[in-house]
DNA sequence: TAGAATTTGTGAATAATTTCACAAACCCTG
DNA sequence: CAGGGTTTGTGAAATTATTCACAAATTCTA
């Protein structure tokens, strides 16, 4: 075993998480290096290493058991963990994050929405409880939020952002097209917009 | 100036991009590289040396015209080239991903939309074209779409993802929960899932 | 049980990326 | 135009990450 681990390490032990939970589902038990690598597109070495820097796990000959492989990484990550999310912003992208279904089995909780429009939010139907973003500080740190989801237009992501932070809020998952600075350190920013992504990938295919 | 750019200072050079635009609109002519890293939180030699890749920019003592600069990253990364885009899957998030009007500043027009039921197709109000699901490859060939957003669930999405690269499609943003493989090289693609995102950053924060 | 076939775990080699430090280029002021 | 203040560009160093290669452990087969 080796010390701690690379990021990007992390960010593929987090997808091989998802993976085997998904493996289980099928009923599978135990699966190789090779087999994981080869379902990732990545390398069985890279796979291996990752998961060293967890404590020894498998077998030689038989490769690791799914169960007991899937919880060393969410002890290690923290990912069993249910923690609590809200979005902020609830345009047509917002409602739809905060009413995806996909969540809660994965043990986070939509536990608040927020838009700074008082009259829009009486005419979304939905089971969360919705607030006014000027409360976004007090109803964060009521709840203990630990993560958000900002969908709000660019201008005003930058602030939303900073209240969340001054709530408690430690991780954001941005969809503004603007860089967020996260002013605390510790806290951890995810930038996702479309046209981003699309600008990477036109960048990619141009470079290939 | 030194030969051809690392993967970082690509994605680097893709969010200095819209941030100069973002300058430009606020009348800044000219800009210093530790401008830039401060605001995008990076060290300022980073900037440099991204910037260094595309050749001699900057003027010693004065920083970057932003113009000379944009232009320079867009032609080298072929940010300028307008490219035509679908989404597949048109659920809530695909719908308002569809309908988002961020794209068309950008460069990015969406041309098409693809569902698999039939009749929900009918039921949604948009100027953009609809089409059922089976004929993603004649679409994607016929409109020369180069870029695609996946918002189907995760079981449907690697089927999708298939026809897409089988029509032409080269760059996909895949919504949907689970890793796609891209069967052939020269095809990219970014999972920007939610959950998947949370996962990092509850990792991120565990291991803080 | 002997031998063939897998498969892990990891130190070492390689490669990629970031950081540093500073000379050279340039602006600005008086 | 001289001198102080900025800022770029970049080799070289340091750090980080990936890939490799193979011994050791284990299963499978007959």
């Amino acid at each position: 075993m080796q010390s701690n681990l690379p990021k990007p390490s992390v960010a593929r032990l987090c997808v091989l998480y998802r993976f085997l939970e998904e493996c289980q589902k099928n009923g599978i038990k135990t699966i190789s290096s090779s087999q994981i690598a080869n379902r990732l597109s990545l390398g069985s070495h890279s796979i291996r290493k990752d998961i060293s820097y967890l404590g020894e796990m498998g077998d030689s000959g038989m490769g690791y058991d799914v169960e007991k492989l899937k919880s060393c990484i969410s002890n290690k990550l923290g990912l069993h963990k249910e923690r609590r999310a809200c979005v902020v912003g609830l345009g047509r992208l917002g409602c739809s994050i905060m009413n995806y279904t996909g969540f809660t089995a994965s043990g986070y909780r939509i536990v608040a929405g927020f838009d700074s429009n008082i009259n829009k939010l009486e005419t979304i139907r939905t089971d969360i409880d919705l607030y006014p973003s000027y409360e976004i500080v007090e109803v964060v740190k009521r709840k203990q939020i630990e993560l958000a989801v900002v969908t709000v237009p660019a201008k005003s992501a930058q602030e939303v952002a900073d209240r969340l932070i001054e709530g408690g809020v430690r991780g954001i998952v941005n969809f503004a097209p603007v860089i967020l600075k996260p002013k605390s350190p510790n806290v951890f920013v995810r930038n996702v917009d479309v046209v981003g992504e699309f600008d990477l990938l036109s960048a990619l295919i141009t470079l290939s």
